[in-house]
DNA sequence: TAGATTGTTAATCGATTAACAATC
DNA sequence: TAGATTGTTAATCGATTAACAATC
């Protein structure tokens, strides 16, 4: 349980939560990883070794308990917590999530939306009045934020990364195309929209062929 | 190169694609597989190793031609042509792709937007103006439609997906937080947005022990 | 107890990295 | 030619899958 958790294991997480979420909406009580296996298209012995990186939460002979499991995956992905998060850049993007309303009730609370034109400055989205990215700083200083949402211009992204790093925050998820670094004090997570699309179209492209 | 090219190699294209971007724009003319490394974190052996599953591009004591080799990845992915797109829901996500202005300068054009909201329909995004979601089928068969994106519901997503297949789309980008089946017959991306803020919390979680 | 299914070790597979001959 | 750097083979590493003993 001490061994360093590999990235592929950290990123099939997510969909084991989705995947149990779903399965409790259901009703079903308990599942065997060779069902999950079915329903997920992985294969078993990953899904039980996967689950054995963090503890043994299945039972031999019977399976899992969908709640106590899904429970569990919660806490090791730690999105039981509530987090405090500014979105800097209230284009596109940024409205979008902020208008979001299911970030509010999974603990992603929305304290701050900033942008640097001025335009835009006094608007309100989700119930949240847009401030201009000058008050960023202090508002930094008298908020404890943890987690900063990056929907600026790729110029803009590493120097307004710096600027929340400085301020206390400890996760970036951004969204500008460029790779944003953490400088060691922050996890960031590159998110790269457009990526997908492009994989999208060389798989299409291929298919034809 | 007519070896299976791994999905970890595709997934690095765009990396590779936008890095050459980059590196054009501030005017470099060649690049060595080494130079890439240190600027992209990445080995220099994976570098020539992944551009060598498509190609000889680079030159032995010289590198690679930094415009060429934009080029050629360009033509890999397919991102050199033109895409017809239809986006169905305009809710959050939904609008602010609409409205993204660079999707159409890189060739994905926007042809129509769908809901199922009568009250979003007529309302115009980005020069298009939102139809019914009833209307979607003979809008299919009237035009040639090659990519849909999906930003619905989860529970409406597959039956959406299917109609969009059935009328001819080899293409689906799907944020719904469900995994959509192409069902053989086309290329499905499903993104998962909020994946990346749980690994986010994850990993906050893991640094701050 | 018998059957089912986990947790875990061993085997396989594939991806990454290192090394170096080829060659510009 | 000498130096640089690719393209490619060989070595290493890590992740996935199979197998099975442990056990509910």
């Amino acid at each position: 349980m001490n061994e360093k958790i590999s990235e592929a294991v950290i990123r099939r997480l997510p969909k084991y939560y989705r995947y149990l979420c779903d399965l409790e909406t259901l009703g079903l009580e308990r599942i065997s990883s060779s069902a999950m296996s079915k329903g997920m298209s992985l294969n078993a012995s990953q899904i039980r070794r996967d689950l054995n990186c963090f503890g043994g939460f299945g039972q031999q002979g019977y399976g899992y308990s969908v709640k106590n499991l899904k429970e569990e995956i919660k806490k090791i992905l730690a999105i039981d917590g509530n987090y405090n998060v500014v979105i800097i850049g209230s284009g596109n993007i940024g409205q979008a999530l902020a208008k979001y309303k299911s970030f509010a009730s999974e603990g992603y609370c929305i304290k701050g939306i900033f942008d640097i034109d001025s335009s835009r400055v006094g608007v309100t989205l989700n119930k949240v009045e847009v401030r201009h990215l000058e008050e960023l700083e202090t508002f930094l200083e008298e908020n404890d934020i943890n987690i900063g949402i990056l929907s600026t211009p790729k110029e803009a992204a590493q120097e307004i990364s710096d600027t929340l790093i400085e301020g206390g925050v400890t996760g970036i998820w951004n969204f500008a195309p460029i790779d944003v670094d953490g400088r060691g004090k922050a996890e960031v997570e590159n998110v790269h929209l457009s990526d997908g699309l492009y994989v999208l179209s060389y798989r299409m492209k291929e298919k034809s062929k």
